[in-house]
RNA sequence: GUGGUUGUAGCUCAGUUGGUUAGAGCACCAGAUUGUGAUUCUGGGGGUCGUGGGUUCGAGCCCCAUCAUCCACCCCA
C-alpha cells in the first residue's frame, strides 16, 4: 500500500476550517430562513440524462461520470464493449454510464420540481446548501468538490423576487463583515435585443461569450473576438456603442434607452432593471452592462458578486432569472429566479482578509489542570456540574507538567484554564485564568459557573 | 482539455559540476529545575528524498513515465 492520498481537487477539513465553514454557512442559511427559504436536499448522484445537455458543451465534458456496476458480468460483455468503444469516440453511453454526480444544484432543483409540482405551494421558496463536483482542473479558488448555496424561488414572476435576492446578498455579506463586494446587475433581455439589432438572436451566444470578457481583455480584443466570430464591422460598431455605456445607474438606464429606441425586448429588460435598481438603493447594486453569464437558462435578470477588488478572485456568487427551466423536464411555464454562493471562494476571501472572528473557532470553553489523583477527580466532578449548565469543558487526562497543560489549551484556543491544586481542594476554591489576557483569581468553587457564563 | 511550477523529517527549508552513513531551525518525546506557560541544561525518536522505471562504478541531483501541488488559458463558484 502506497502513502494515502486524495483525488484531485478535494480537500480534508481539519477542525478551524470546518468551524470557519461553518460560520459561513449558518449565516447563509439563517438570512435564507429569515426570507422564508425553506431546505431542501437531493442526492450525490442524478440519472446522467437529467444533467446532460443542460450546462453546454463545455459543461457536459465537466460532468463526472459514474460507471455501472457490473460491467465485469459475461452476460453484460458485449454491451459492456460498445459502450466502451462509444466512450473512445467521445460519447457517453449508458451501457456504461447512466448516473453522474451533481454539477449543480440548480438542475436537481429542477427535476425535483418537475416530479413534485402537484404536491409544491406555489411559490415555492427553496434553498440547498449541498456540494458539487465538476472535472475541472484545479487552481486557485477553483475545486473538484465545491459547495453552494443557492436559493430560488420558482412559480412567481414578480419583480419583488429579485429585489428580496438582492437583500439576501447584501445582506450575508454584511454579516459576514465582506462589505466589498459588487453586486453586479444585468437582463438576458437586453443582450437578446443587442443581439437582435446587431447580426440577429441567433448570435446571442456569441455575443455574449465575448463581451463577458470586456473587463479582462480590453475593447480591442473583444472586437478582435466578434469579429472572429464572423461578425461585420457595422455589427461590431453597435456592440461597441452599448459597451461604451457608463456612468451611474440612472444615467446608464437613459442611455441604453436612446441606444435601443423603442425595441420592445430591449425596453422590457430595461423596465426590469429600473424597477429593481430603484428598489434596492440601500444595497450598493451596479448595472453592469456587459454582464452575461455563460448559463443559457437565464432569461430575465442576472447577478453575479465579485469579491472585492483587494483579492484575485473572480465570481463569488451569481444567479439570475429562468422563464422554464421545468421545462427541460417536461413540466411547462414554471417561471423561476435564484441565486448562488460559492462558499468555498467566499472562505478564500475571508481568509486572505482575515475576516472571520476571533470565537469561531473556540470549541471547548473551559480546561481543567489535572494536579493529581484526588485533585482531579474533584475538578472531574466540578466540570460535570459546568456541563449540566451548557459550558464546554474538559479535564487533562493525566497529571503532566504544567507547560504541557497549558500548551494543550492554547493550542485547542481554549480561553479559560481552572486550577484546582491540593491548596484549592483545602478551601474549596480554584484558580480561574483568563489565558488571553493573561490574568487570574482565586474564588469560590461555587461561583465558578457565574463567572464562565 | 492545453501550457508551465513545485514535491527532501510533523512544519519551513538547505543539500555544490552526480561521490562515504542526507542536514538545519522550529516542533515533538524523556530527564534536571519550577505551584503558573519563560529561560537554561542533558539526552532521544523520527526521512525507501512523491511513486515506478532508466542512464551510471555510483542518483536527492541527469532522463522518461506517473501521481499530487500551485499557477495561467478555457470555462466557471
Amino acid at each position: 500500500m502506497s502513502k494515502p492520498s486524495l483525488p484531485q481537487g478535494t480537500r480534508d477539513f481539519s477542525s478551524d476550517t470546518v468551524r470557519k465553514r461553518n460560520f459561513i454557512f449558518s449565516t447563509i442559511r439563517n438570512v435564507f430562513e429569515l426570507y422564508g427559504f425553506q431546505p431542501l436536499e437531493t442526492p450525490a448522484m442524478e440519472n446522467l440524462d437529467t444533467l446532460m445537455g443542460k450546462y453546454g458543451e463545455e459543461g457536459d465534458r465537466l460532468i463526472f461520470k459514474i460507471l455501472n456496476n457490473g460491467l465485469n458480468d459475461p452476460k453484460n460483455s458485449s454491451k459492456a464493449t460498445e459502450g466502451f468503444h462509444k466512450a473512445l469516440e467521445g460519447k457517453s453511453s449508458p451501457l456504461l454510464t447512466e448516473r453522474a454526480l451533481k454539477y449543480d444544484l440548480t438542475i436537481p432543483f429542477a427535476r425535483y420540481v418537475a416530479m413534485n409540482h402537484g404536491q409544491l405551494t406555489f411559490p415555492f421558496k427553496r434553498y440547498q446548501i449541498q456540494p458539487v463536483w465538476r472535472a475541472d482542473r484545479p487552481q486557485k479558488g477553483r475545486y473538484r468538490e465545491f459547495t453552494q448555496c443557492d436559493a430560488d424561488i420558482v412559480g412567481s414572476t414578480s419583480l419583488l423576487n429579485e429585489i428580496d435576492l438582492a437583500n439576501i446578498y447584501h445582506s450575508v455579506f454584511s454579516k459576514l463583515g465582506l462589505h466589498d463586494y459588487r453586486l453586479k446587475i444585468n437582463n438576458r433581455k437586453i443582450l437578446l435585443a443587442l443581439a437582435e439589432i446587431s447580426g440577429g438572436a441567433e448570435f446571442l451566444t456569441n455575443i455574449t461569450i465575448a463581451i463577458d470578457k470586456l473587463e479582462k481583455i480590453g475593447i480591442e480584443k473583444v472586437k478582435e473576438e466578434l469579429s472572429q466570430r464572423s461578425l461585420s464591422n457595422s455589427q461590431i460598431e453597435r456592440i461597441v456603442n452599448y459597451l461604451n455605456i457608463n456612468g451611474t445607474n440612472q444615467e446608464k438606464l437613459l442611455k441604453i434607452r436612446a441606444l435601443f429606441h423603442n425595441n420592445m425586448t430591449a425596453e422590457e429588460g430595461i423596465k426590469e432593471l429600473e424597477y429593481i435598481v430603484s428598489r434596492t438603493t440601500t444595497v450598493n447594486i451596479d448595472i453592469d452592462l456587459t454582464l452575461a453569464r455563460g448559463l443559457n437558462y437565464y432569461t430575465g435578470t442576472i447577478y453575479e458578486v465579485k469579491a472585492p477588488d483587494t483579492v484575485q478572485m473572480g465570481s463569488i456568487g451569481g444567479g439570475g432569472r429562468y422563464d422554464n427551466l421545468t421545462e427541460l423536464f417536461g413540466v411547462p411555464n414554471i417561471a423561476g429566479v435564484g441565486i448562488s454562493f460559492g462558499v468555498d471562494r467566499i472562505y478564500d476571501v475571508m481568509d486572505e482578509l482575515q475576516l472571520f472572528p476571533q470565537n469561531v473557532n473556540i470549541g471547548t470553553k473551559v480546561l481543567f489542570f489535572n494536579m493529581g489523583e484526588q485533585e482531579s477527580w474533584f475538578a472531574y466532578q466540578t466540570m460535570n456540574k459546568l456541563r449540566e449548565k451548557n459550558i464546554a469543558c474538559e479535564l487533562f487526562h493525566e497529571a503532566s507538567k504544567i507547560d504541557k497543560q497549558f500548551k494543550y489549551a492554547e493550542r485547542k484556543n481554549i480561553p479559560y484554564v481552572v486550577i484546582i491544586g491540593s491548596n484549592e481542594l483545602d478551601n474549596n476554591t480554584c484558580i480561574l485564568k483568563n489565558l488571553a489576557k493573561g490574568q487570574q483569581e482565586i474564588i469560590d468553587i461555587a461561583v465558578l459557573s457565574e463567572k464562565l457564563v
